[in-house]
DNA sequence: GTTGACCTTAGAGTTGTCTCTAAGCTTATA
DNA sequence: TATAAGCTTAGAGACAACTCTAAGGTCAAC
């Protein structure tokens, strides 16, 4: 049985974050100890450990606590519903990387056009593509 | 000069986030009509614009407020500072986009390996990765 | 028997970017 | 002149995922 910051060391979050999550339903501890220490015994400590990977994947809380709840009762749950909430944030990080590609772009074209020297930004490339609305999408650099 | 709501329109802002901007410096009105409307001129709106573009762009309110001070005297700032913000937005960007690769190829693998079936989740290889860890860096998918 | 590390709780604060509300004044239209 | 649309303010609320504080109880070591 492990207090909670013995859990913590052991997965790799604060206590605090831990309360965190116990507040939120993602961790349990089943016992506590006389004096009200949690108390973590073995399943408890792999329940915490599918939360801090599923983290670490990238899930939200909300979708862990679905899958949790799939895990708790396997049998009750389809194999869809797991693809489906891992399709879904697969989408959702499909459609940050594009924004952040755009971005990406914008910024080494942006880059690209100043030089970044020590003179004085009167004339700056920069600006004043963000005073002119932006990259002309005609017209090209280099 | 325009009114909040016609700058609003014309840049594509709500009149409650042209406020919000104003609390924060980025977005002013250097005229008020006798009731107390906010009254937008040329250069209200060409610097609402600026704001507008930057944000589209992706910079932060904060890197927008800087541009905007060097925007307001650029014979007094340098290029050099206007690429070191937006060099330090691009590496953010690209650390952005390295941690949602990463999240990319383990959610695909993930996908790749659980079928996704209406038949019940007892040996769903997603559960089980979750449950172990993580995806195994040795061995291997297909 | 006292220090100091660890534990408890409820609840507030953080960050960034809005988003909305309430209560009341102004302006335009019919 | 009535109604509706639009404007004002200060301030609250939303979101995610923490992060910390206060005020106090517990436990091991010296
Ligand atoms: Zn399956
Ligand atoms: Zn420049
Ligand atoms: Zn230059
Ligand atoms: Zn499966």
């Amino acid at each position: 049985m492990l207090k909670i910051s013995e859990l913590a060391g052991r997965i790799g979050l604060s206590a605090h974050t831990i309360r965190f999550y116990e507040k939120h339903g993602l961790i349990e501890a089943s016992e506590r100890s006389e004096s009200g220490y949690r108390l973590y015994n073995a399943a408890d400590v792999n329940r915490a450990e599918f939360v801090k990977t599923a983290r670490n994947i990238g899930f939200s809380l909300e979708d862990i606590a679905q899958l949790l709840s799939i895990r708790l009762d396997r049998s009750s749950h389809s194999c869809q519903e797991v693809t489906d909430i891992t399709r879904n944030k697969l989408h959702e990080v499909n459609r940050k990387m594009a924004e952040l590609e755009a971005m990406q772009k914008v910024l080494s074209r942006l880059l690209d056009n100043c030089d970044g020297g020590l003179e004085n930004a009167t004339h700056c490339s920069i600006l004043e593509v963000l005073d002119n609305g932006g990259l002309a999408t005609t017209g090209r650099v280099n």
